[in-house]
DNA sequence: CGTCTACTTGAGGGCGCTCAAGACGAGTGG
DNA sequence: CCACTCGTCTTGAGCGCCCTCAAGTAGACG
């Protein structure tokens, strides 16, 4: 019992509602098939009818659309605690692909189990709607950062929100975080080629403003990356419980 | 209670699920405060915290971000019978802002009176989650859109799909929709210039793909637009209720 | 008949693209 | 231990999509 109140997971949704000894027991029923994939080998295909989903415990995985051209559009990536394909349980299609990024573990979620849950427990419910309408406003942010900004500050507004999501769970801090992404994954993500991410890294590690080394971001200037990234973070925070 | 059965709300809603006469009951419940808002005009301004959502119920609306540079993303138009702000109401915070394209109707939903209603019926919090499932599916595809494709495609997918979204709910036809955007809210939703979002609709209008004059949009070769979009409206559609 | 909004067209330039080539480290097998 | 491969990162050259600036047209409304 106390195993479920450590998950990444419940973690996040007790910060939306306060979660009751009830839910607690649901949630550890959600909780039982726990499963590993390996990194590059893709969770779910897009376009393919699937009956679950799954939550995150540990590592990093994106999910994208591929274009018959081949160009590929990573839509978000996911971290600990963080829910993978809940639209694709909603719709009964997944609409985009998951690839893990490292070696992953999370756990499987079947649709009438979530289905059930949600009617024993309205609260859960909305704990899960909660944290559903924070993912999309994130989608929402990312489309600004793409339709509306250039390289430098897309790049910028790109590692700071990844940056404070990661320090929401305890996996980085103001001063930088591990990342396992490669420069394809943030061309990718950013709607740039791979090339030109490349000279813009270098561009904001010659203006002092961050590196990304090694699997390893370091903020050098966080001020002035956020007032070039118009970066707001008020979107991803909240204080305590919103629901009691 | 026929009255209710008839708006273009409960028909998207019943989409997704049979609805009961105790769930149609709950609805009525909802559509008590209904308002007008002149077009121009914002419902709910970016960063404000408010109460209330609305469901449209007539008239054409944007919601959008503005940026400090004055420039503006728009994020999704909504259409009759789409759901404005629900986000607002769970996250506490508007993260961004709506604008009444046409002058418009809509109903007032304040947060508590939906959240007694998701309690009284899961069944109709799940085909709410589920609309905004869909929902977030289009900003998906948007962001595919703004993300991957060059401008002609980004104009053609973008009003496909908009023809699409009309067409469910009876306000337009394979053939074309009327259309009450400018140039400019073209230019705001896709990323471009006003400037070059004209000259993209002249090559689509001498290329015999579509027109787009006088409010309307025709599509001229719809099969050739489909491919060069890569359009795929299965994320729209769905074939009866998914739950009874 | 002036004003305002939306649309239209031209000229020139820059951001980010593609193509091409090379450096570097990690893993693999001879 | 070294050659080979493969993925990732790096840098240069040249070009094109889409931008900005500038100007002008057409229709709506007072």
């Amino acid at each position: 019992m106390n195993d479920i109140q450590d998950s990444p997971f419940t973690r996040k949704l007790a910060g939306y509602v306060t979660l009751s000894p009830v839910e607690l027991e649901v949630l550890e029923q959600l909780h039982k098939r726990r499963r590993s994939f390996a990194a590059g080998r893709d969770l779910v295909q897009q376009g393919q009818s699937e009956q679950a989903a799954y939550i995150l415990s540990e590592g990093w995985v994106c999910s994208y659309k591929i274009q018959q051209d081949g160009t590929r559009q990573i839509i978000d990536f996911q971290i600990p605690g963080d829910f993978l394909g809940l639209r694709s349980v909603l719709l009964r299609t997944s609409d985009h692909s998951f690839e893990p990024v490292t070696n992953i573990q999370a756990v499987e979620v079947l649709a009438g189990d979530l289905f059930q849950a949600f009617s024993q427990t309205p609260r859960l419910a909305n704990a899960i709607l909660w944290a559903a309408s924070r993912d999309e406003a994130m989608v929402v942010e990312h489309l600004v950062n793409i339709g509306r900004r250039d390289a430098g500050a897309r790049l910028a507004h790109f590692l700071l929100e990844l940056g404070a999501r990661l320090a929401l769970v305890g996996m980085g801090s103001r001063a930088g975080f591990d990342c396992p992404l490669t420069q394809y994954h943030l061309a990718d993500a950013l709607g740039l080629s791979a090339i030109h991410v490349n000279r813009v890294l270098r561009q904001l590690r010659e203006d002092r403003l961050l590196t990304f080394r090694n699997g390893h971001v370091t903020f050098d200037n966080r001020l002035r990356l956020v007032e070039i990234a118009e970066f707001d973070e008020a979107y991803l925070d909240h204080e305590g419980p919103l629901l009691k």
